[in-house]
DNA sequence: CTAAAACAGAAAATCGTTTGCTTTAGCATG
DNA sequence: CATGCTAAAGCAAACGATTTTCTGTTTTAG
C-alpha cells in the first residue's frame, strides 16, 4: 500500500497536520518535532500525493501546450524553452499535438481545462474566431506563442513578421534581384502568412519591383513541400532569380530539386528560407534565413505565463522579440 | 467562480450522484433525467474536474515521460509516437528533460511519481543502477525505451543495438573498406555504446580487420561534436578510409570538417551515421544509415504501459523492433 | 505569584468527485 | 394484503492532502 500522511503522522507520533507543516517548510514547529517527521518520513518512503494537493490548494502547478507538431524543429525549440522555464519554477509541461486540426484543438483545450493546467500555452500559426473565444474564457492563464493577440484579453510572444519579412527582402533587392517568387504555406489566410507577405510586398513596391498573385506559389510545409513548389516553379516557365520560402525546411526541399535539375544554388536561382532551424547553416549552401529566437519564445511565454498564474494581476500585452537577418551562402548578387 | 457537480444537481434538480452517472456515461438513469442533466450542463458549461476525479478513482490517465532532451530529433519522434497512442487512449503525456544529468533525473522521476502519473517511460542511452532501483520501486509502471531491461521486473522497447552495428559493418566491408573509425559518444560505457561496439567489432573480426582502442574517437554528440573529431582525426595523421559515428548528426558535422579540409566524401572518406535522422536523405551527400523506428517505439512502449496500467497483470519483457541498414551516397566502395 | 502572551500541536472542515449502500416507488406475486 | 423485486435516484463516506480553529503547555511580564 502507498504510504500517506496519517502513516507518517503515526510513525512519529504527531498529527496530521504536522506532517503537512514539516513537508511544505512551514516554520511554527518545534526543531526536535521536525526531526522526528522527517526521520518518519525517510523511514516510510513517504511522497506526498500531488493530486490531493492540487484538489485543496487550487493548484496544480502544470502548464498545458497546445503546439501542432512537436517533431517540428520550429516548435521544438518552444517546448524546451517552455520546459526549462518550467523546471526553474516547479511546473510542469502537459504536452499535446494539434496538427493544425480544429477539432484536436478543442479537444486538447477541454483536457488541459479539466485537468486545471494552471496556465496554457497556444501556439499556432493562426487563431480562429472560436479558438480565441474559447481562450478567453478558458478558467486558465492563458499566453499565445508566434501569433499576436488582438482582442485585449490575451498575450502573446512573437517576432515581428511583417519587419522581418521586409528586412531580409531589403537586403535580397540590394544585391540586384527583381524577379521574385514566394513558396508560400497552403493556409493562405494564416496570421503569419499574410504578415509576412505584406512584409514581402512592400519592400518590392518600395523598389518598384513587379510582383503578381502568379508568383506566389502554395504547398505544404515541410521538404518535400519544397521540393514540389520548385518543381512547379521550374516546369511552369516563370522567370525568376530569387525564391522567398516559408521556412527552411521548404528551402531545402527547394534547393534539393532545382540541383536535381541542374541549377547552381545560388549562382542560378538564389533562395531564402525562414525561422533558421539549426540545420540551416549545416547545409550546402548554407541557407539565407532569419532567425527568430524560438527558445525564447517558449522561455518568455512561460515565464508570463507562471507570473500571471501568482498573486497580482499581469497586463496582458504582445511582447515582440528580436528576430535576425542572416545572409548566407544561398543567395547571391546578381551579376550585371 | 467555476461551476461545478453541485450546481449542475441545483440546476437540473437531481443529486450529485446522478449527474456523475451522466456525465460518466453509466446506466441506471433514466433517459428523460439524463436529458435533463445534460441540458443543465450545457446551460452551466460544468467541466469536470479531473483532479477531483484521479483523487477519487486513482487514476490520472496521465503518462510521464523522461526524455534526454526535446531537442534532439531522435527524441523527439519518440514522444511524436507516444503522444498519438495516447490521444487514442484518452491519456495525456507529462514531459521532462533529463539531459542526461541523474540529479534531473531523479528529480523528474520524483515529480511524475508524486503527480501521480499511471506510468512513465524512461528514455536515454542508458540507465544507472540507482536509477533502475527508483523505477523498480516506482508506484507507477515503467517501460524503457532504446534499453532494455535485466532485471526482469521492467520492460523495454528497442533496436539490437549490436546486430545493427554489425549489419552496418559488414556491408561497408563488403565494400572493401578495411581501415575504420568510430566518432563515438563521450559516455563510453553507456549501453547502447557497448552494444554497439560489440557489433562493430564482430564483425571487423570475422573480416580479420585489424583495430585498435586508438581507433575509437570520444566527443560530444550533435554536429559540433563531429566535426571536431573528424578534425582531430585528420590532424592525427591516422589512416582511415571509412568512419562510424555514433548518429547522423555526428556524420554531418565530421563531413562538413573533411569537406573543408578539401576532402571528396566519399571519394576519399566514407562516412556512416546512425539512426536515418530525416535529414539524413536531404544531404548531399545523402548519409548511410541505420534506421530505428523512432515514433514506432514511442508508440509502442506507450501501448504496453497504457495496457499495464489496466487490470489484467502485464508480463514484462523487452520488445525488439527491426531496425533496417541504409546504404546511400556517403560511402563508396573502395577501388581495387 | 498570577495573568497574559506565545507557541506546539491536534482536531476537523474542506477541495470536487465517485460509488457502495439505501431509500423510494411502482408493480407483480402468492 | 403482505411481500418481493426492480429500476431510479439519493446519501454519505471516501480519496489524501491543507489550513483554520482550537486546545494545552510554556514563557514572560508585572
Amino acid at each position: 500500500m502507498k504510504v500517506k500522511i496519517v502513516d507518517v503522522a503515526k510513525e512519529a507520533n504527531v498529527s496530521v497536520a504536522t506532517v503537512s507543516r514539516v513537508v511544505n517548510n512551514i516554520p511554527l514547529v518545534n526543531e526536535e518535532t521536525r526531526e522526528r517527521v522527517l526521520a518518519a518520513i525517510k523511514r516510510t518512503g513517504y511522497k506526498p500525493n500531488a493530486i490531493a494537493r492540487s484538489l485543496k490548494i487550487q493548484r496544480t502547478n502544470t502548464i498545458g501546450i497546445m503546439i501542432p507538431d512537436i517533431t517540428n524543429p520550429y516548435y521544438t525549440e518552444i517546448v524546451r524553452g517552455a520546459e526549462d522555464v518550467c523546471g526553474i519554477y516547479n511546473y510542469n509541461i502537459i504536452l499535446t499535438n494539434t496538427d493544425f486540426d480544429p477539432e484536436k484543438e478543442r479537444k486538447a483545450l477541454n483536457v488541459l481545462i479539466e485537468k486545471q493546467c494552471d496556465g496554457i500555452i497556444y501556439v499556432g500559426k493562426d487563431l480562429s474566431e472560436e479558438m480565441q473565444k474559447e481562450l478567453i474564457d478558458a478558467p486558465s492563464e492563458v499566453v499565445l506563442g508566434c501569433i499576436p493577440d488582438n482582442s485585449g484579453f490575451l498575450s502573446g510572444v512573437l517576432i515581428n513578421n511583417e519587419l522581418a519579412a521586409y528586412e531580409l527582402a531589403i537586403e535580397i533587392l540590394k544585391m540586384g534581384h527583381r524577379k521574385f517568387l514566394l513558396f508560400f504555406d497552403e493556409v493562405e489566410e494564416g496570421y503569419i502568412s499574410q504578415e509576412r507577405k505584406k512584409g514581402f510586398l512592400k519592400a518590392f513596391k518600395e523598389q518598384n519591383v513587379e510582383f503578381d498573385a502568379s508568383r506566389t506559389l502554395y504547398g505544404k510545409l515541410g521538404l518535400t513541400g519544397g521540393y514540389h513548389m520548385m518543381e512547379q516553379a521550374i516546369n511552369s516557365g516563370i522567370d525568376f532569380t530569387c525564391v522567398f520560402c516559408f521556412n527552411d525546411q521548404i528551402a531545402l526541399g527547394a534547393i534539393r530539386y532545382a540541383e536535381e535539375q541542374g541549377k547552381k544554388i545560388p549562382a542560378d536561382i538564389s533562395i531564402c528560407g525562414f525561422n533558421n532551424f539549426w540545420i540551416a547553416e549545416w547545409t550546402r549552401p548554407q541557407i539565407t534565413t532569419v532567425a527568430q529566437p524560438m527558445y525564447d519564445i517558449g522561455a518568455i511565454a512561460t515565464r508570463m505565463l507562471i507570473k500571471m498564474c501568482g498573486k497580482e494581476e499581469q497586463a496582458v500585452k504582445n511582447v515582440f522579440v528580436p528576430h535576425e537577418v542572416i545572409i548566407r551562402g544561398s543567395v547571391a548578387p546578381i551579376e550585371s
